[in-house]
RNA sequence: GGUUCCGUGGUGUAGUGGUUAUCACGUCUGCCUGUCACGCAGAAGAUCGCCGGUCCGAACCCGGUCGGAACCGCCA
């Protein structure tokens, strides 16, 4: 007989059965012991009469707390027990792992450990319920963002994380020593996935890691991310590419309130954004003088948003449009890299989209035209030889095209109101933290 | 990279020059007729990050060092 999943027992009353799991609490009285079975996130009491039983009772008494068992016995649907209703009458334990009896965190209740501590022992951290649920939402949301672009007819892409050159020029990239000759870590797909539109693939998409040799220390920045980009060809404009990601984000968001939203009230008082109004489009230099008129602030940051102003147009865009997530778009060439498509006034064709204060995406539509885009690499005085081989991606026809990449971490921590990204990785990497 | 702050039993903390180094959770022992955040009683567990200095005396003051965090900048 297999094992069963504890989410499934409730098929098997007055049957025998076998279960596996973690010991998640051991209540021992003087004739009777409870011992509760944790497989997952699921949780089933073990109910053991002293009496006659002294071979179980020897064995439940040297258990320590998250050491592994396998019990055969008999499952009994009893009212009376509040867990699920139900018990299960051993009739065979077999420990198949022994946990220390002190472990070094207490993984039930997560503020009774520092963050950095709780990290130090991750793979404990992570029994969590909370951190289960959370990393099977987040398998749920990259389901439904592939599935939406598979649906769409969109090519899954690997590209490669050994590089030759960086690839937006001036961000700090991990250096590494190639048989002799300089390559470095991949902190965007963004050349390779332009390449694809060059190749005539049409609509791509990636998910995959990058790495960012960035000395960031914040709450939302890591080394090592795993990026999810898209890109599309035959665009009119740079709204082409808003319009697929508003509809793709939508469609992951509602695919998650509908899979996990009750258990993510439960167990993080929290009900995943509403996304059926249309996320607002705001212009950068609107959006700086609505914070000016509405909060009475203005940044020292002329062609970006800072911080604060972030927060404070997200928190105009919940009270004006109801919307969680907002655009901001025309922004100055000034401040986006090479390859942006600029409009007839010269800014660049490209937006961010922000999400409960925070930036998670940058999106636009490219320059395809190489006379064009050979001048704009000249304009950001950058060497059009150290980009020849990306250059060369358009000399031989290119669709007008363009695309977006995000991190996945920032936005789950974002959905989940999660106050650091390393909360939001399974195993993050930082300036600090290269261990576990 | 800039600014600010923090290192005390397993965990989280109290502690502004002399304490038996506080409390909670956890651990261990005993008790407890079914618990479900079980309860009750008791016990063990800390070279106060490391090195040096000041002082009769340092967890506490000073210097250095190591480790870490928050915010800002850079971005996803």
């Amino acid at each position: 007989m297999k094992s069963n999943c504890i989410k499934d027992l409730k098929k098997y009353f007055d049957k025998d059965v076998i279960v596996q799991g973690f010991v998640d609490s051991i209540r021992d009285l003087q004739y009777v012991q409870f011992v509760i079975l944790r497989d997952g996130n699921d949780k089933v009491q073990m109910t053991i009469e002293k009496e006659g039983n002294e071979k179980l009772v020897e064995i439940v008494s040297n258990l320590t707390l998250e050491s592994t068992i396998k019990v055969t016995g008999k499952l009994l649907e009893s009212p009376k027990v509040k867990l699920n209703g139900m018990e299960l009458i051993p009739t065979i334990i077999e420990v198949t792992s022994t946990s220390l009896s002190e472990l070094p965190i207490d993984i039930k209740k997560m503020d009774n450990a520092l963050r950095e501590t709780r990290l130090d022992y991750r793979f404990l951290d992570l029994r969590n319920e909370k951190n289960n649920l959370f990393f099977k939402c987040q398998t749920t949301v990259l389901n439904a963002m592939r599935n939406y672009w598979y649906e769409n007819g969109f090519i899954e892409i690997n590209t490669p994380k050994i590089c030759a050159q960086a690839a937006e020029s001036g961000a700090e990239v991990f250096k590494l020593d190639y048989f002799g000759q300089k390559a470095c870590l991949s902190q965007s797909p963004q050349f390779y996935k332009q390449m694809c539109m060059a190749s005539g693939f049409s609509k791509v998409f990636e998910i995959g890691p990058a790495f960012r040799a960035e000395n960031s220390h914040t709450s939302y920045h890591a080394t090592e991310i795993e990026m999810v980009d898209a890109e599309i060809s035959w665009i009119d404009s740079v709204d082409d590419v808003m319009a697929m990601q508003e509809a793709w984000t939508k469609n992951y968001m509602n695919k998650l309130k509908e899979v996990h939203g009750e258990e993510i009230k439960k167990l993080f008082n929290l009900e995943v954004s509403d996304v059926s109004n249309s996320f607002p489009k705001i212009e950068l230099a609107s959006a700086k003088q609505i914070i000016k008129e509405k909060y009475n602030y203005v940044s020292d940051k002329v062609d970006d948003l800072d911080r604060k102003e972030e927060e404070l147009i997200c928190k105009y865009a919940k009270e004006k449009y109801k919307s969680d997530f907002v655009f901001i778009t025309k922004w100055p060439f000034s401040s986006r890299p090479f390859y942006h498509m600029k409009d007839s006034e010269g800014y660049s064709m490209s937006y961010d989209l922000l999400f409960k204060g925070l930036e998670i995406t940058t999106g636009a539509q490219r320059e395809h035209r190489v006379d064009i885009l050979e001048k704009q690499i000249i304009e950001k005085g950058i060497d059009p030889k150290e980009l020849q081989f990306y250059i060369d991606f358009f000399k031989c026809g290119c669709p007008p095209h363009g695309g977006f990449g995000f991190g996945l971490s920032r936005v789950m921590m974002q959905i989940f109101e999660i106050d650091n990204i390393r909360e939001a990785t399974l195993i993050y990497r930082g300036p600090t933290r290269l261990n576990p």
